[in-house]
DNA sequence: AAATATTTTTAGGCAAATCTAAATTATATT
DNA sequence: AATATAATTTAGATTTGCCTAAAAATATTT
């Protein structure tokens, strides 16, 4: 079960995974905006990948992970997270400077690394950015997150995931206070605009519709 | 400043850098053994290398790190220790199964992550083997180390570095208790083979030339 | 259904890092 | 000093991942 996959290869299967997770079968141009690449490479990759049963794949249809290609996906997912646990946890990186470094410590190839790595963080579940951790079987907790949009009045929740990894966002969350773990409750919602005041931590904050979309939260 | 360098520049400025710490010039053939590769492959890496600055070389008279190449060389350096101390020290690997790993490691390319790892560590001067660690300017404390061989008796010193990182060393050194850090004392020389008995932690030990050979002390 | 536009694939090339085989230069031996 | 041996370089290929331009297939309009 030797991954002998090139960077290349382990970051198209990655971006094919993500892509599919919202819908169904992955197009060549939207793999290759992706990768910043031109639809002739990806054209190219997708029939290696194929030739090497990593995914399914017939001419002009679209893309899809085979199992094999599901099961290596999660791990380097696996590995990202966790280097992203570490980065923010340990180092002490903003969690919204981690992203780039783990897209490069995700392709260091040591299973006792990873495995140690995990130990040594103490089998965290969920990122920084409170995305699952799959386990080293490749299995995830989905855990049951809402939109803060659909999130009742008065009900507590506790802030899980981000919607996007833009930084401008990051920096917006930052600055609200509005962390990953942080207790939420919606106090008033605003029709016009679909506004909202919320309490974060105690705390009264009044944030916009598109912001509030960009949250996911895990009702207590 | 930015390193434009790939991972096969980076393998080839660090063999570099390490042949010719004992001797001159560096042969075509050493370091093709080195990289284990081919005398030719070498040849046309070189003439890369010179044509960006990091070697000075003349056809047929071998090569030699530049001032830049050299400060390469030191920032590589810095990165690979620093990762095997982190995975002694924090993730618990044994100091004898870190060094291909670390050879991953090295080649991330991140200085905020190496600053922060390097603070997170607590600066440390020495790697688990006990090499210098350079410090952000490449700077690295050269420590009066001697060879066990010639020790004085009865003269207490700690075990500071091993000559070499074959694992079958380090494996018989981990079985004695032969472990960087541990403080020694000679107390018998045998003429006959040049073996010795030492005292290290409390604890009497017998050992061979070639072992004494291949461990490096700090007299204390 | 035919024409047009979009998407995807093919064909042919390029740079990096390697290889083998052959040629060249340096070193050692007689 | 001439010759033999060893080290090094050149020449010509190969593989990987990417590119551009052109062709082919699919999707959308009219």
């Amino acid at each position: 079960m030797i991954s002998n996959l090139t960077i290349a290869e382990e970051n198209y299967i990655k971006a094919i995974y993500h892509l599919q997770q919202s819908g169904e079968l992955v197009a060549t141009n939207a793999l290759a905006d992706q990768m910043r690449t031109k639809p002739a490479s990806v054209t190219d990759m997708i029939k290696k990948l194929k030739s090497k049963g990593w995914v399914d794949y017939e001419k002009y249809q679209g893309v899809q992970l085979s199992e094999l290609g599901t099961q290596e996906a999660l791990r380097i997912i696996r590995k990202h997270r966790l280097w992203e646990f570490f980065l923010v946890e340990k180092l002490k990186f903003g969690w919204d400077e981690v992203h780039e470094v783990a897209e490069e410590l995700e392709h260091i190839n040591s299973e006792l690394l990873i495995e140690k790595l995990d130990a040594y963080l103490g089998f965290p579940k969920f990122d920084p950015h409170g995305d699952p951790i799959p386990d080293s079987s490749g299995k995830m907790e989905v855990q049951l997150q809402i939109n803060l949009i659909d999130l009742p009045l008065d009900t507590k929740a506790v802030i899980k995931a981000v919607g996007s990894q833009k930084s401008e966002l990051l920096e917006l969350l930052r600055t609200k206070n509005l962390l990953m773990g942080s207790e939420v409750e919606v106090k008033q919602r605003y029709s016009f605009d679909h506004s909202m005041d919320v309490v974060v931590n105690g705390q009264s904050v009044y944030i916009s519709q598109q912001l509030a979309q960009a949250l996911f939260v895990y009702p207590l």
